[in-house]
DNA sequence: TAATCGCATTTTGTATACAGAATATCAGGC
DNA sequence: GCCTGATATTCTGTATACAAAATGCGATTA
């Protein structure tokens, strides 16, 4: 019989950073205390300790005498994250060791389904992560999945970027492909590094959304 | 003229921050919440938000009904850690780009200054701090900046590590010389290889020398 | 001596109160 | 019509209050 021993400021962070996936809480919109605190039934105490430490983990942003707001979508943000998430799962590849090709299988079929022509960006947003999440999941190592948990919440604002033109989707898909390849032959320094590639090259496409979205 | 919007919050994780570094808080204490605010001169409030906060950069655990208290020396930690700043170290030098070898000098530099026999620990520790910051001081990525502090921050208890057999850091200091030779040569692939590496080969003297302290 | 119980004390977790800053509203003037 | 400034309102930041849980300690007992 597990006993609640959670305080209120970890079960309100949760509650938040699902409203942070989910977009109920939009990007660049401005958190109101009082008003999170009315809606989740408690004072504002928890919910600005949980703020506190969503803040710190990048989640959202502090200003001060303003309080706190859900960062607004910035190519400097995509810049900086993508690459450090490769390296991230460059690493979490490295440590998989003589397990990596067992990878290969759900990789392929996440892919497959990847391929399919009329998907929303939506969804491609979600098997791409998936896509990501299992290549990255074959290591013992809590803080690196604790890291890249944390680095992948700060992008998920940005799922816009699937509905980029088919050529660029098709060729961030060609390199999944040229990645499983690697995966397949237990090449993890080569795996490593292409998956880094493969995020740094995803800044551009991602940007120029960014910067269309300005008009 | 700059004036002082920060709220306590921020001015108390500062200071405690600070308290992590110095060692005036130590590994495995508990931190009272009342105590912490008396000795700042401020509430429990802001103390409360800062210790969140910390929290969730890990640079502190929260564990329910009982409070805050500075993590306990712990191999595990070390295990995980060390290859995760390792990574993102790899990452700065990739990121240096065809700067890398204006790094060779500094690096050398600060690697004298290792070689000095009558060192205590905490001198080694600082001073191979100050080399791995050197070493991967070469990108513009904020967020790849606040990761490495963050997680440097979280090992910085471990200085012990530098009062090791004399045989364990010549070894690691080869490795530097190693480091240093691809920096010259602008070999970024190959650096980042090799810093990797290199923290991955730490972590057995480290765990060697936390469980002397079992004892 | 070691373990256990009961009680006092401390400490955490949460709510509430309050001051001051920020923001919104609106009237008046250019 | 738009800017300016005064005022009202909202919201943040911080302190304080209070209940409940945890902790410490001494007495009691096996």
């Amino acid at each position: 019989m597990p006993i609640d021993r959670r305080n209120l400021r970890d079960q309100v962070r949760e509650q938040l950073t699902e409203w942070l996936a989910d977009g109920r809480l939009r990007a660049g919109q401005h958190l109101d205390e009082g008003a999170l605190a009315r809606a989740l039934g408690v004072s504002r105490t928890p919910v600005r300790e949980a703020l506190a430490g969503l803040a710190r983990e990048g989640l959202i942003e502090a200003v001060p005498r303003h309080g706190f707001q859900v960062p607004a979508l910035a190519a400097e943000t995509v810049q900086e994250l993508f690459p450090l998430i490769g390296a991230l799962e460059g690493l979490a590849i490295r440590l998989a060791g003589r397990s990596l090709p067992e990878l290969a299988a759900p990789l392929a079929e996440i892919q497959a389904r990847l391929a399919v022509a009329q998907l929303t960006p939506r969804q491609r947003w979600d098997l791409d992560r998936r896509w990501h999440e299992t290549l990255s999941s074959r290591h013992n190592n809590r803080e690196l999945a604790a890291s890249l948990e944390r680095l992948r919440g700060r992008i998920r604002h940005y799922e816009g970027l699937w509905g980029r033109p088919a050529a660029e989707q098709e060729s961030l898909r060609a390199e999944h492909d040229a990645i499983i390849v690697l995966v397949t032959e237990g090449q993890a320094e080569r795996a490593a590094e292409a998956v880094l590639a493969h995020w740094v090259r995803a800044v551009r496409p991602a940007t120029q959304w960014l910067a269309g979205l300005e008009r």
